[in-house]
DNA sequence: CCTGGCATGTGAAATGGTGCACAAGCGTCT
DNA sequence: AGACGCTTGTGCACCATTTCACATGCCAGG
């Protein structure tokens, strides 16, 4: 028997299925703001920047399936994402560590487009406790805990110094959050219920030199950057 | 022709493998602090948060030699790693647009502590150009390409809204820049010779948004720390 | 000098992901 | 109705990466 009217999302979907799904819902959404109502794997691959054939399978994964000799609904692919990313209820954040980074991310307009509205601020200096950050009021770290149960957080985004990161992801872990993002330049670890993602910006810069190293080293005359 | 003490670097590094490195090195200058003068792979595997099998090929990619029953020399390590990352020269980066990121970009300390110094600011706002940011004056975007000339900028970074995101990487790959960081959450293209890398910071809070979906969905679910 | 213990370096298997190539199916036009 | 063109869905081969397992080699202690 096919899985009617449950979840149908037994299955896994690979990971990186799931990291190219908001990638996919942004060239949707921009197709369905200007009234297209179908798109082909290639049409959505060359908006999305990966193989068209990659884009079948992926959506084959999603158990979204689209016509043959027409292409896919652009509004019925926007709801099989949209569910298959957290069944389109927004989920709150809590932000911890409103220094340059945080307070920047506490403004940025992308997290409650994409349903990630932000719940709270918080941060361990007393001096900016109190302070009012894109119309919130930043609380205090010993607040965490009743801040994300009141809200219903359950996704922390930790944007502190790198040396108070691992207890920032702690207090969390501990307050009931079930999802961390963590911008602090180090490595943090938790336990096997809560799901951890990077972000590292210096990292990312050091890659970016190491390709630009190697291409001085190695390539020269193959290609140069004038013009 | 054997290069005696020249450049070794001629075979290629996997990316996975130069996505590690800057992790490695953060480590190492940690236990250097600390006056530890050899660390095995599975020290240092503990603190990249990595399988030790994987550091020690990933060392021997590097031809970053350690010593049998002893582990790898802290110093000589760091050394070697910082070589392949850029060869220990600082590379100056632009800031194209100075919005909320943008701002919190060019005062992160990070960077410069990476060896990234921002080299200066643009933005397309007639209302900002001329204000003090992390202090720095911000230019016109039209200026972009004598700011690279002067500075030599290779690397160039993208924190404006996503629909002048194509056109900011445009105006950095015709100012001779070879390598790109973009923020904005959009997919832009360039020219091959270009380097590219994408931080979008919506699309990680919904990659978590589906993994606890899923868990919510599918009782207690696989679970996976992303470092 | 010789032996024991420990950690590296690497061949090879396992895993995960990508892209080609093509059969199957849908809609349209005559 | 029938044929044709377009696009999906997927088996399969290829590639990159991870991980295991173990031989090799170095250092310290007696």
């Amino acid at each position: 028997m096919t899985n009617a009217a449950g979840s149908r999302q037994n299955e896994p979907i690979p990971d990186a299925t799931v990291a190219r799904l908001p990638v996919y819902l942004r060239g949707l959404v921009e197709l369905s703001d200007d009234d297209v109502a179908t798109v082909s794997s290639v049409g959505l691959a060359a908006r999305a920047g990966v193989n068209a054939a990659n884009v079948r399978k992926d959506m084959s994964y999603l158990h979204a399936h689209g016509t043959r000799g027409v292409g896919y609904d652009v509004d019925h692919l926007i709801g099989e994402i949209s569910v298959a990313l957290g069944g389109g209820v927004p989920s709150p954040v809590v932000i911890v560590g409103v220094g340059n980074l945080g307070r920047a991310l506490s403004r940025y307009d992308g997290f409650v487009a994409g349903g990630f509205p932000v719940a709270g601020l918080v941060d361990a200096d007393p001096t900016v406790v109190g302070r009012r950050i894109a119309g919130k009021v930043v609380r205090s770290v010993h607040e965490l805990a009743g801040l994300v149960d009141e809200t219903g957080c359950t996704i922390g985004i930790v944007a502190t110094p790198a040396a108070a990161a691992q207890g920032a992801v702690d207090r969390l872990v501990a307050s009931g959050v079930s999802s961390i993002l963590n911008f602090a330049p180090t490595v943090v670890t938790v336990p096997d219920r809560v799901d951890l993602r990077q972000v590292d910006l210096a990292t990312e810069l050091q890659i970016l030199g190491y390709h630009q190293h190697h291409r001085a080293t190695t390539g020269l005359g193959s290609d140069r950057a004038t013009g």
